[in-house]
RNA sequence: GGUCCCAUAGUCUAGCGGCCUAGGACGACGCUCUCUCAAGGCGUAAACACGGGUUCAAAUCCCGUUGGGACCGCCA
């Protein structure tokens, strides 16, 4: 059997959609599973589009997704000259013929049909024109656009890999252009002379695309090229069912990146989305490789729901290697604003996993990580108002001072030592542990929430620790003056 | 307006004619554990869009209706 050659082919818009990137997935696994090669190409014939700054975004994404392409990056701009040869053959041997008419006239037209609630298609009127007609055009100056012969009867059949068999009604097709009138390849024909002479067996794209394929079927029939194999993924679709764009939040693979989740996290997700192997919902890469096929990929549309993208990046924080993941909470200590870039740097990865280890029940992203990592490493905190207001009350101050004097002379800072010592002292005071914990842990991280209290206490060490329980003190004795 | 695609709980899905009084997961809710918040454990609610066929038998096959979506560019 021949070798798997699939692509996936992104228009540069400075950065990768989260749809795209699930499409990009599937094509790619489909080639691993396969044995076979996963080709970069870039679609950007329209100039506009064809800048550095739109491309490098979307290969570091892909590139932290680990998504990586064995062939590529192509380029659409720099292969202008192989579309003008492949048009200037469909010319010569008759399947296409040149087009005198301007956009702004076609434009017109297509408004004019659109408003009489007519099918707004190309009447073909240069199809057939006489030498005379032709030259008019030229004295006019009108530089010609090149359109294809569609056939005006018969079907064209899609064997869809998802879809099944889809048919459609050649006298549906239009005679549509294939060469812009500078010379450009249009965006059907230029796929189209690619996937051939890239040899695509298997094209693997959005579902947006299946109405184009009849078109590009003309194209591979006009060029006498065999067929590849078609497979129309579902779309991915926001909350509301409509695409998936800017107004409903993260869409770009990096806002994902940005918020703290983890690539094995959003792989997993995508992979999840709309694809299926029994009740299985965790894949490391290699079982994903292993176990997918796109007959499996149901086809109706899914809608991106955030919350499981966060139980599996919960998932993949609780299971993963602490020392790696602390190394990655590491650059979110800057970013968040917790500290110096140097600063950051200082902190030794032993503290960072321990850190993580310490977190990982209860942070789901490597932003939030990252903030509760800030209290623990920080000298000063600050102090949630609500928590303040409602734990250090003025009667819980003998109880911390309390503590702090039981505390200073403990032969060793650890859990259980802590615990034992101020159970001890909180009985002789006739009080319960729950009378006073979250007092203590609003005084020490300033939050009302987090990890077991005495963890927290080895973890801060002797100084913090009783420093900031003398310190409550002072928030205490300063909201009783205010009141 | 035309063409095409899709249709199981709020969401992702299993199901490919009998194993379905429809299974799993996220989320929700409740209980439990407990120094808080989580995590964990246990449990509850929640779906085959509708109408016709075909068949001994339909979530599963066919047709229609409704609803959603995509495309119809010298954009990609």
């Amino acid at each position: 059997m021949a070798e798997v050659r699939v692509r996936f082919a992104p228009s540069p818009t400075g950065e990768l959609h989260v749809g795209s990137a699930r499409t990009t997935l599937f094509n790619w696994l489909f080639a691993k599973h396969q044995r076979g090669t996963y080709i970069l190409r870039f679609e950007d014939t329209d100039t506009e589009r064809n800048r550095p700054e739109l491309v490098e975004p979307i290969m570091e994404s892909y590139r932290w997704l680990g998504l990586l392409w064995d062939e590529g990056p192509y380029f659409q701009s720099q292969r202008f000259e192989l579309y003008r040869q492949h048009a200037q053959k469909l010319l010569e041997q008759g399947h296409a013929y040149k087009c005198y008419c301007t956009p702004e006239e076609l434009e017109a037209r297509r408004k004019e049909a659109m408003a009489a609630k007519r099918n707004p298609r190309y009447d073909r009127r240069c199809r057939d024109l006489t030498p005379e007609q032709e030259q008019a055009f030229i004295k006019e100056g009108r530089k010609p656009a090149l359109r294809i012969k569609a056939p005006s009867t018969g079907v064209t059949v899609v064997d869809d890999l998802i879809r099944g068999r889809v048919e459609f009604d050649s006298t549906d097709l239009d005679d549509f252009i294939i060469q812009r009138g500078d010379g450009r390849p249009t965006y059907n024909f230029a796929v189209v002379v690619d996937d051939v002479l890239m040899k695509i067996t298997h094209v693997i794209r959005a579902d947006e695309h299946l109405n184009n394929t009849p078109k590009q079927i003309l194209i591979y029939r006009a060029l006498n090229y065999p067929l590849p194999v078609f497979a129309h993924v579902p779309m991915v679709l926001a909350k509301d069912r409509s695409k998936l764009s800017k107004r409903h939040g993260s869409t770009a693979v990096s806002e994902f990146q940005d918020r703290g989740i983890l690539p094995e996290a959003l792989v997993n997700y995508l992979a999840r989305l709309g694809w299926s192997h029994g009740d299985q919902e965790i894949f490391t890469i290699d079982e994903l490789i292993q176990h997918f096929a796109l007959e499996q990929v149901h086809p109706s549309a899914a809608i991106f729901d955030e919350e499981k993208l966060l139980w599996l990046n919960h998932h993949y924080i609780k299971s993963g290697d602490p020392k790696k993941i602390g190394e990655q909470v590491r650059a979110f200590l800057v970013k968040r604003g917790h500290m110096s870039e140097s600063d950051a740097q200082a902190v030794p990865s032993e503290t960072l996993a321990k850190i993580v280890d310490f977190f990982k029940e209860r942070n789901r992203t490597l932003v939030e990580l990252a903030d509760s990592a800030s209290y623990l490493l920080k000298d000063s905190i600050s102090y949630d108002p609500e928590g303040v207001k409602k734990f250090l009350t003025p009667d819980k101050f003998p109880l911390l001072e309390g503590l702090a004097i039981a505390f200073s002379d403990v032969p060793e800072f650890k859990t259980a030592t802590l615990d034992h010592v101020a159970r001890g002292y909180l009985e002789t005071k006739g009080k319960t542990l729950k009378d006073v914990a979250q007092s203590c842990r609003v005084a020490i991280t300033g939050r009302t929430t987090g990890a077991g209290l005495f963890e927290t206490m080895e973890i801060l060490g002797r100084d913090k620790v009783i420093t900031r329980l003398r310190q409550a003190n002072t928030l205490i004795s300063q909201a009783s003056r205010e009141n």
